[in-house]
DNA sequence: GGTCGCTATTCTATCGTGGAATAGATTACA
DNA sequence: TGTAATCTATTCCACGATAGAATAGCGACC
């Protein structure tokens, strides 16, 4: 997959709770669960919800609430499971700054979510994200000056941010420090 | 304006010398020029033209080449090139990471390009990005521990490493030292 | 002279997106 | 009791970005 989707997200927050669309947007909504990770509309998540309905990795059925109008929820399928842990586990996850910032967060926060372990994840992200740092650095001693050479400079620096960062993230919520 | 777009760094490159898409396309293709800032396919191009056109920015006259197709050369209007001081001097540019990345090198090079002083577009971005990581920050104390809060922290080293490295920015292309 | 490759531009089909529209149900309150 | 406002829940639609194919002129090579 090439282009940026909730769809494994959402995946593990219905393997947490089978639930519906408006719900599941709340927690994408919710600065302090997935608001600052996703930038998410309201007919996306639709629009993604019956993709994987589609896929037949969730399943939907009609419910009637007692104090609104009647909603769809949605359950993961034995298939839908198996593709959550094969996502979760990727052992060679992008290393694109853009991926990690929303990828990345979006696996601790499933597996977090979801008490499976998380240190596999930080390590698989780290590794690829050292590999990326060590091709670029190849890259930037070929490269002649001008902006070329600032733009690799730049990816460098935001990659050994994230390689600084990371470490954070292996700690549980309660762990830190300052 | 919100949305990203080549637009002024066209109008920067036609200031330096009228020119066609194919050869501007070339341009942003080349990684020592902007091939590492933009990722621009040939249709997007042509569109941008097409639009600056229709604003009145700049203007394209049919021209036949020696050896070649026939070509449409555009050249920059009066109003292209009011447009283009605004964007090169903008006193508030977005402290984005992405904008930094794509719009700010891009700001360099068209200055670069047309021998105009850098100093004001690297100082007014460091400015503007030292505030939003004041901004950040305060943002961090008053959040919950969980993913929310690692994204604020990845935001803020990645915003701590642009002000680390734009301070090279400054330099002309043939002072950088290690 | 056919076809390969370079120059130069346009066309088209698709898909993501935001935001409006729809719609059921409860609450407010006069 | 009527009606307006508000919250819940989902669908619809128009727009624009985008990639990549299609078109097309022109020389070169064998």
């Amino acid at each position: 997959m090439n282009q940026l989707t909730p769809d494994e997200t959402l995946l593990g927050l219905l393997a947490a709770q089978a639930s519906h669309g408006y719900q599941l947007l709340a927690c994408f909504h919710d600065s302090d669960e997935l608001g600052r990770v996703w930038k998410l509309s309201t007919s996306q998540l639709y629009a993604v919800l019956k993709r994987l309905a589609g896929q037949g990795l969730i399943t939907g059925s009609e419910v009637e609430a007692a104090r609104a109008p009647a909603r769809v929820e949605y359950e993961l399928t034995s298939a839908g499971r198996e593709q959550l842990q094969t996502w979760l586990y990727e052992p060679s996850p992008s290393a694109s700054i853009r991926r990690v910032r929303v990828e990345f967060l979006s696996r601790l926060y499933v597996a977090r979510l979801l008490n499976l372990p998380t240190i596999p994840i930080v390590q698989a992200q780290k590794t690829a994200c050292q590999q990326e740092y060590e091709t670029r650095l190849a890259e930037r001693d070929r490269s002649a000056p001008g902006v070329g050479f600032l733009a690799l400079e730049l990816h460098l620096a935001q990659l050994a941010a994230v390689l600084h960062w990371i470490d954070r993230c292996e700690m549980s919520p309660k762990e830190h420090g300052t």
